[in-house]
DNA sequence: TCTACTTCCTGTAGCCACTACAGGAGCAAG
DNA sequence: CTTGCTCCTGTAGTGGCTACAGGAAGTAGA
């Protein structure tokens, strides 16, 4: 069994957001030692980390839980998480194309920084009427 | 001289956005009328226009300060203008890089997922201790 | 003028997923 | 026994809104 600094590094979580998802319900309550410290088994370490690699592909924590409790079950779950991973999928594109589209903007909006011009033509730009109002993150 | 929907509506910002933006100080205090109600003028609602813009284009609340006041100076401002944006260009091609990556991820682990056994496969290589850990948002 | 409806007001709380304290207690090594 | 590390609880802050509740002001029709 290892504390919660250990289960931090062995996880990748932080030690405050292993308390967080604790109060959160996202992980089960663990056991204390006799002087009230978390104790983690390797299991519940493996929990945690799931839940990290989880958030680091972006799902969020209410999808997380799904997961959770699907690997609980460990039976027909797969078709349910293809769906949710679909659907994230959806998700991801759309994000990079709103921040490539949104990189042109940009990109075209600074291009005419240089030239000399005491007024900033980018600032200018975005406080006419003329410019484009269609980029929403 | 405008209401607050009429300005809302005008700029695209959210009522209860450009009340908040007053309390956090980011555009100054419009007039009122006899009954208490907020008026906007053209000017402060082109001012609420370019905060949006701004916030389109992923510019942070604190950011688009500066670019006010520098818009209230209207000199010089131009070489602070460029490098800022430059900075926010290159979190822009950082964060699409990291969600191809997150995409690429994604998109292998959810692959196996229709081979029709009964435990989940991507659920299973999220729980086991091989999946490289070197996604991070 | 009465009434219904809409818009506006203030103030507060909630969202997500953490993160950062403060103030104290447990524990191991020298 | 002291030093220094880890841990505990509880609370508040982050960013950028959004969503109420409960009331006041303004508008349009009968």
């Amino acid at each position: 069994m290892f504390t919660i600094g250990k289960a931090s590094e062995q996880s990748g979580v932080n030690i405050e957001t292993i308390r967080y998802y604790e109060r959160e319900g996202v992980i089960p309550k663990p056991g204390r030692s006799a002087g009230g410290r978390r104790l983690y088994s390797s299991d519940e370490i493996a929990k945690l980390r799931f839940v990290r690699r989880c958030r680091d592909l972006g799902f969020p924590i209410s999808i997380i839980q799904t997961f959770l409790s699907l690997t609980e079950q460990s039976d027909r779950s797969c078709g349910e998480v293809k769906e949710m991973a679909q659907n994230h999928l959806g998700e991801i594109t759309a994000k990079i194309e709103n921040l490539v589209r949104l990189r042109e903007a940009l990109l075209s909006l600074s291009k005419n920084c240089d030239d000399g011009t005491a007024a900033c033509p980018m600032l200018d730009a975005l406080m006419k009427d003329g410019f484009g109002d269609g980029l929403r993150e």
